[in-house]
RNA sequence: GCCCCGGUGGCGAAACUGGUAGACGCAGCAGACUCAAAAUCUGCCAUUGGCAACAAUGUGCCGGUUCGAUUCCGGCCCGGGGCACCA
């Protein structure tokens, strides 16, 4: 009987899907376990081979899991919403429903093939009503609350109000004065009293108290995608341009809707530590994170109404007025040499002279002309002096106040102290227009660079002279401490995260503006549904489509909508509760599954989506609504599978193909082909003529008969022409021998290029196994005991498989597998009690193959369910090799050994081994030294 | 520029806390079966020298630690990824 894996595969598909079989159950009594693939958004392409690389290795992991004895979740859903969907619409000139409808389609149908665990019955998908009623309720619980620093928790808004109204805000400062001012007429003061509080009108208690809800909106310098008609957020803008599309992007003013993410800046470092994500992905988080500590130091400016100038009458008798700059290196203040405030900062017109005025206003106004991406493009070093000088706090020195743009508005206070003597930035600076450098580091400066050493002694500063930086900068701030002149302090990089998007395919916000107050909408107005509008493309300046959609200004609705992240920051705990209608997920189903134990997918969402569901989950934890503040335990980034392109090399102007050993010979231009016709690099010259019109009557120079092609490694894509198609390889090879192949190409976390040549290897392995099972005369397993060299075979296999699946090593599980399959061939076989525990182990790996050899033994219940064989050490403690080696003249025997053996049992081998023996000559056993696991030295 | 990760046959790769480097697979070569092909099976397959047994060399390069280094340490070269005026 031949492996017929067509029919295998699809009867078993279909026989668990009748039977549920991947339906699971909140079912507390046994030990659960989560692993979720990052959800896609469907898009119209299709899948290619590299999509279904982590989906194939969570499967392989959920499916172990489950041999284990765990209650395992693995569902999948669709990311719906967003830009990608809806530009994507827009394209093809379909409404975004429709097309996703579609895209979803296609996609599941290709997911099927692949046959895969996932339990359906809990699919979501983010821009249903019934999912982003949920995501707009949990958007209101953000709006209801603050970030409380002194508990350093989410808490309701009403326990804010509550500290208002008995002691001001004296106790609770406004996070970020003025962020959040969504209307310019109204006014507050920063700070307020209880009396103050209770006499403001509605209107601007509304205001002062969007000043501190965690989803706020208000106006700010945001990322405007003038091509997309949209704002964007920091991690979607990359290198100036949008991350989708490469468009460029712009500084703009606009009313905003945000999530004060800064908040959670300590909370998202700390608990870092707390979750097993690779090192790089923990890194690229903390930098965008970007905590620093240091120093916020007050400069007093000297007032410009000198003396000399005349003007001592005129000048009003206000308190002098004072710069803060924020610093990590206090410990330099005695080099500064000089003060930066970026361009955009308040008090530039305030403090410039009358002779720089006119030269200030012209930096200013260049500075804002210049695009983010022009700024990137050309680092080139300007600035302008305003004319203002400022007093060094602790000597007589008098600091001259440059602007640049090298400065930046947004961080920390947008003015610094530069010392050029010990910043890279400030000695560039102070070359380029000639400002004296103060050096403070002695020999260790040459005057070429700065000195960025943290562990050099300073030299002329005072009452730091002689310390290192870690003491003296304690010393600094102590003194600015005590002087009232400067406080300790710690900043952050990441910036509060845009939440709106002027387009039409989100979830509308559940809120409604009322004479320029937002007022969330009550719960039974919930799902807000997104109206259906002909026109989605992007709206008016500033205003999505919704603005256009009559009915909906009429009730005053947000125009805005969330942006694609909304939905797929809590998307994981509605498959632990799915069909809720009346919260986003019961208690007991979150308490019951908790964490994703195992979370698969790509790098690109390091400081985007898993930042953002981090704190979603931190805000949902302070509020009581779930017990856990970490969404993902463990994380696993699954590499890209890269695009070979090949090439032929058309002669000039001619149609005649030269094979590429012999292209130098002629003057060629560069085709690519489609790489489904090549096979390796040669390619199927008719399939070429018949591929497109113009190469029909193609005539080819070869090499040796073959026509070679050029290749080359880039990101797979269409236009490329280098996508190979799962369907096409489930097709040929089977479902099974694809999984397999997928996870054989090499680690799961490294790239690598896409080569379909190493196939037929892994297909042959399952025919292989497949002839252990049948011959021309039929199913040949038998009942016999097997022998030890049998069993040593299996359980070898089982440790094998159990650690590399424990370590998601499945690429050397394959080789196991096919190590395993090939000595049970030369061992000819066939016992039951052999075969049936490595069809369980390959259950995971290549699930339809095993299910039909194992029932087809007469093996009672799902295989699904079948417990994981037990290993057990004795078949494998056996001496296996012997090495002689000579250390210090000494002779020592180096012996292989079973892992688990137990010590008498190394002893017993050891004594029994018959090189050890010839060495020992009747002499005693000294010592054993264990060497490694499984190597021990004999010493005699 | 800074921070990660990697560099092993013709190719994809393995070697888990230092212990026979190249498992497993692809490609290649030789052979068996066959009228023939496919399928299948067997053997060979790092480099150099040799008919061979064998010998020498060999995990990007240079040096160190060790009885022993792909693995640990120091310095360099190359490739991939991330960050990039964050004071």
């Amino acid at each position: 009987m031949e492996y017929n894996f067509r029919a295998i595969e699809q009867k078993w598909q279909q026989h668990w899907a009748d039977s549920n079989a991947y339906t699971v159950t909140n079912d507390a009594s046994k030990p659960k376990y989560y692993v979720l693939d990052m959800f896609p958004y469907p898009s119209g392409a299709g899948l290619h081979v590299g999509h279904p690389l982590g989906y194939i290795a969570s499967d392989i992991f959920a499916r172990y899991k489950r041999l284990k004895g765990f209650n395992v979740l693995h569902p999948m859903g669709y990311d719906a919403f967003g830009l990608p969907a809806e530009q994507y619409a827009l394209e093809h000139g379909v409404h975004p429903a429709v097309s996703t409808a579609k895209n979803i389609g296609t996609f599941r149908g290709q997911l099927d093939k692949i046959g895969f665990s996932f339990d359906w019955s809990r699919q979501v998908n983010t821009s249903e009503p019934r999912y982003y009623k949920w995501t707009q309720w949990i958007f209101l619980q953000l709006f209801n609350s603050w970030y409380n620093r002194a508990s350093n928790k989410t808490e309701k808004i009403d326990t804010l109000i509550v500290a208002f109204e008995k002691d001001g805000n004296a106790a609770h400062p406004i996070p970020a004065f003025g962020k959040a001012q969504a209307d310019n007429s109204i006014h507050f003061p920063e700070r307020f009293t209880a009396e103050q509080w209770k006499s403001f009108d509605e209107k601007t208690q509304q205001a002062i108290l969007m000043e501190y809800r965690v989803a706020y909106c208000g106006y700010g310098e945001v990322n405007w995608c003038e091509a997309l008609g949209t704002v964007l957020a920091n991690d979607e803008v990359v290198n100036g341009v949008s991350e989708r599309g490469g468009y460029p992007v712009i500084k703009k003013r606009l009313r905003q809707w945000y999530l004060r993410i800064t908040e959670y800046g300590d909370r998202l470092l700390q608990g870092l530590q707390t979750v097993d994500f690779s090192d790089a992905m923990k890194e690229m988080q903390s930098n965008w994170i970007g905590k620093s500590s240091g120093a916020e130091i007050t400069f007093e400016l000297i007032s410009p109404s000198l003396p000399e100038k005349g003007l001592g009458d005129e000048v009003i008798d206000h308190s002098p007025l004072t710069i803060d700059v924020y610093t990590t290196r206090p410990d330099t203040i005695f080099g500064v040499d000089f003060m930066v405030l970026a361009p955009e900062h308040e008090l530039v017109m305030e403090i410039v002279s009358d002779e720089q005025r006119a030269a200030v206003e012209e930096y200013v106004a260049y500075v804002k002309s210049r695009s983010e991406r022009e700024r990137m493009a050309e680092k080139k070093i300007s600035g302008v002096f305003t004319g203002a000088y400022a007093q060094h706090p602790f000597s007589d020195r008098k600091i001259p106040i440059w602007i640049s743009e090298y400065v930046l508005a947004g961080y920390g206070t947008g003015a610094i102290m530069a010392v050029p003597s010990g910043d890279e930035r400030d000695h560039k600076f102070a070359q380029h227009f000639n400002i004296p450098i103060t050096n403070i580091f002695g020999d260790a400066y040459t005057g070429e660079d700065a000195v960025t050493s943290k562990d050099l002694v300073l030299h002329d500063s005072d009452f730091v002279n002689g310390m290192k930086a870690k003491e003296a900068i304690e010393a600094v701030i102590d003194k600015l401490v005590a002087q009232g002149i400067g406080t300790r302090k710690t900043n952050f990089k990441i910036r509060d995260a845009a939440f709106s998007r002027q387009r039409y395919w989100g979830e509308p916000f559940p809120i409604k503006w009322v004479d320029g107050v937002a007022y969330p909408l009550p719960e039974s107005a919930l799902p807000l549904e997104l109206p259906h509008v002909e026109q989605y493309g992007p709206g008016k300046e500033g205003e999505g489509p919704l603005s256009e959609v009559k009915d909906w200004t009429e009730r005053n609705l947000e125009t805005n909508t969330m942006p694609g992240y909304a939905g797929s920051s809590w998307y994981f705990l509605r498959y632990m509760d799915p069909h809720n209608d009346t919260e986003f997920a019961s208690k007991s189903a979150t308490d019951y599954w908790r964490q994703v134990d195992l979370y698969v997918g790509g790098t690109e969402h390091a400081v985007g989506h898993l930042l953002y569901s981090r704190m979603w989950t931190k805000a949902l934890y302070d509020l009581g609504l779930i017990s856990f503040d970490e969404p993902f335990k463990r994380l696993l980034n699954q590499g890209m599978i890269q695009g070979s392109s090949r090439f032929v090399y058309r002669v000039r102007g001619s149609n005649q193909y030269v094979s590429a050993g012999l292209k130098d010979q002629y003057e060629v231009d560069e085709i690519r082909v489609d790489v489904n016709f090549v096979d390796g690099v040669e390619m199927d010259t008719e399939a070429f003529r018949k591929w497109k019109p113009d190469f029909s009557d193609a005539e080819f120079i070869l090499e040796n008969g073959k026509y070679i092609c050029g290749s080359e490694v880039e990101k797979m894509s269409k236009s490329k022409f280098n996508t190979v198609n799962p369907d096409v390889l489930v097709e040929k090879y089977g479902a099974d021998t694809f999984r397999m192949y997928e996870m054989f190409l090499g680690p799961v976390e490294m790239s690598k290029p896409w080569d379909t040549k190493g196939i037929e290897g892994v297909h042959r392995f399952l025919k292989k196994l497949w002839r252990l099972f049948y011959n021309e005369a039929g199913l040949q397993v038998t009942n016999e005991a097997p022998t030890k060299d049998e069993l040593k075979v299996l359980h070898k296999t089982i440790k094998k498989i159990e650690e590399d699946t424990e370590r998601f090593s499945f690429n050397t599980s394959v080789s196991s597998f096919m190590i395993a399959v090939n000595e049970l061939s030369d061992l000819k076989c066939t016992k039951k009690d052999i075969l049936a525990p490595l069809l369980v182990l390959l259950a995971p790996y290549a699930p339809h193959v095993s299910a039909e050899l194992w029932s087809a033994i007469g093996n009672e219940g799902s295989i699904l369910d079948a417990p994981f064989p037990a290993f057990h050490a004795e078949y494998l403690v056996e001496a296996s090799k012997e090495y002689p080696v000579s250390i210090n003249g000494k002779t020592r025997a180096q012996i292989d050994i079973a892992l688990d053996a137990t010590e008498e049992q190394v002893q017993a081998l050891v004594l029994a081994n018959e090189t050890v023996q010839k060495w020992m000559e009747g002499k005693p056993l000294r010592k054993l030294v264990f060497v490694k696991g499984r190597m021990i030295n004999v010493v005699v």
